[in-house]
RNA sequence: GGGAGAGUUCCCGAGUGGCCAAAGGGGGCAGACUGUAAAUCUGUUGCGAUUCGCUUCGGUGGUUCGAAUCCACCCUCUCCCA
């Protein structure tokens, strides 16, 4: 089986320009490919990681990434599929951004040896004169057929700026410009992609005469047809500053039921045999399936040591043994606890965003201190409570748990 | 440039002088039930405090005892015309 015919197994495989001609290039590793990264962000999060899953997959099959930061197109904002326009961006933060996704990214892909390409957009778009832009590729593009594009399609009723209306424009010659300069002959990305690829293919015909391909890779939706990877509180980030890995861990923990097997075949290096074998596994075994997912993912993201330790946290807490080791903790002193409360704590401890959510969650019965249930806001937490052990364990809720230590 | 309309709390969306911290829904959080899932039911959801106070309805001023609601100017967006 050639890795295209994995990756359609896989259901990674939403639309492509040429089946055969991909299918052909990619399983005898002649494929020069490229995938965009905008950096919206200080951090990449699940679904660039994803595309770099994809770019690995790729790579091992002996075919040559080239992975693009957005520094120029970070500048204009891609519309697609959004409703509202992006917040803009200072210079100043996209180049932090850059910067930080160069530094994940490495850590996924190889770049040793020319195995792997990595360049910058801002290094040919931001010096393009208007003008002859406009000469050289404007020409080519119809306004007409750009606004019946479907990534336009929610923007035509909100209002679509000049500025991100061009980023299509953008995201062609930067296909363009890698064709000529490294022999990129396809681009891969999201499928909310496709309209911005294809104007790249479209270009580099017009101009050179030659093909390019494009595909695109299904976007990871959950069973009701949202976007995996973000919370409430936003994206789940690669970057475990930003979310721990514990945090990591336990959000694929908890993907429901029908997303699991998907998640499994869409986002992990288990054998294909593996997975069909999980097809099947239903209750208390389709539990422990999530299990596994939530340990592959954290591995692949955070490394193997913390992924165990993760997993470990996480058995110890759920299971009926207390190991605290691996809990998220914080440190107080002893000033701290001078007339400090059960609410005092919590905020201490970031797991309330206010005293009032706190005093509710109480009243609610959703606190534990040492797994005794809090029922009086105005508890206090006192220095006896640390004797033993020099911590004390709080819990929110079912599924959140945090160390408080003296120090 | 001319005309019409809109901007409300995390989101959608009611409210058009006091009874409004602001209906309803979504989402979130907590409780029950469970498999750390889903579905369901219950409670809760601006900030601080033990019956109270404080800050919010695009911005700035004004009218009024009192404004999310009325007036003026400004900003942003949508639509129609150019």
């Amino acid at each position: 089986m050639g890795v295209y015919e994995e990756l359609q197994a896989r259901g990674l495989i939403a639309q492509v320009t040429d089946e055969e001609e991909i299918r052909e290039l990619v399983n005898n590793g002649k494929a020069i490919f490229y995938i965009g990264f905008d950096p919206t962000a200080d951090s990449l999060h699940v679904g660039h990681f994803m595309a770099l899953c994809l770019m690995k997959r790729l790579q091992m099959a002996g075919n040559t990434p080239i992975a693009l930061v957005g520094g120029g197109t970070g500048m204009i904002g891609d519309p697609s599929g959004r409703s509202d326009m992006r917040k803009m961006l200072t210079k100043e933060d996209i180049e932090h951004n850059c910067e930080c996704f160069k530094k994940q990214m490495s850590r996924f892909i190889d770049f040793s040896e020319g195995k792997a390409i990595m360049v910058n957009n801002a290094d040919w778009l931001l010096d393009l004169n208007y003008v002859d832009v406009l000469r050289e590729v404007g020409a080519c593009f119809s306004v007409n057929r750009m606004l019946t594009a479907e990534c336009y399609k929610q923007r035509m009723e909100k209002g679509l700026s000049f500025l991100e209306f061009n980023y299509m424009i953008m995201q062609s010659y930067d296909f363009y410009a890698l064709y000529q300069k490294y022999g990129c002959n396809m681009q891969f990305g999201g499928d909310d992609q496709w309209s911005n690829m294809l104007g790249g293919t479209e270009l580099i015909r017009r101009k050179l005469g030659k093909d390019a391909y494009a595909m695109t890779i299904n976007l990871l939706l959950n069973s009701e047809g949202k976007k995996m990877g973000k919370t409430q509180s936003g994206a789940v980030w690669l970057d475990p500053e930003k979310t721990s890995p514990y945090d990591f861990y336990q959000y694929w923990r908890n993907v429901s039921d029908d997303d699991v097997l998907k998640c499994i075949r869409m986002l992990t290096f288990l054998p294909l045999e593996e997975i069909d074998k999980m097809d099947s596994w239903e209750g208390a075994q389709l539990n422990k399936a999530k299990e596994i997912l939530a340990y592959e993912l954290t591995k692949l993201v955070h490394g193997e040591d913390e992924a165990n330790k993760a997993q470990e946290a996480a058995k110890a807490l759920f299971g009926s043994k207390t190991n605290t080791d691996n809990m998220p903790s914080t440190e107080i002193t002893e000033a701290d606890l001078e007339n400090m409360t059960i609410l005092d704590l919590l905020s201490k401890c970031s797991l309330i965003p206010s005293r009032g959510e706190g005093r509710r969650l109480v009243q609610q019965g959703g606190v534990s201190v040492d797994d005794k249930k809090v029922t009086d806001p105005f508890m206090a937490i006192t220095k006896e409570m640390f004797d033993d052990k020099g911590f004390v364990v709080v819990k929110k809720g079912k599924k959140v748990f945090h160390k408080a230590i003296l120090k």
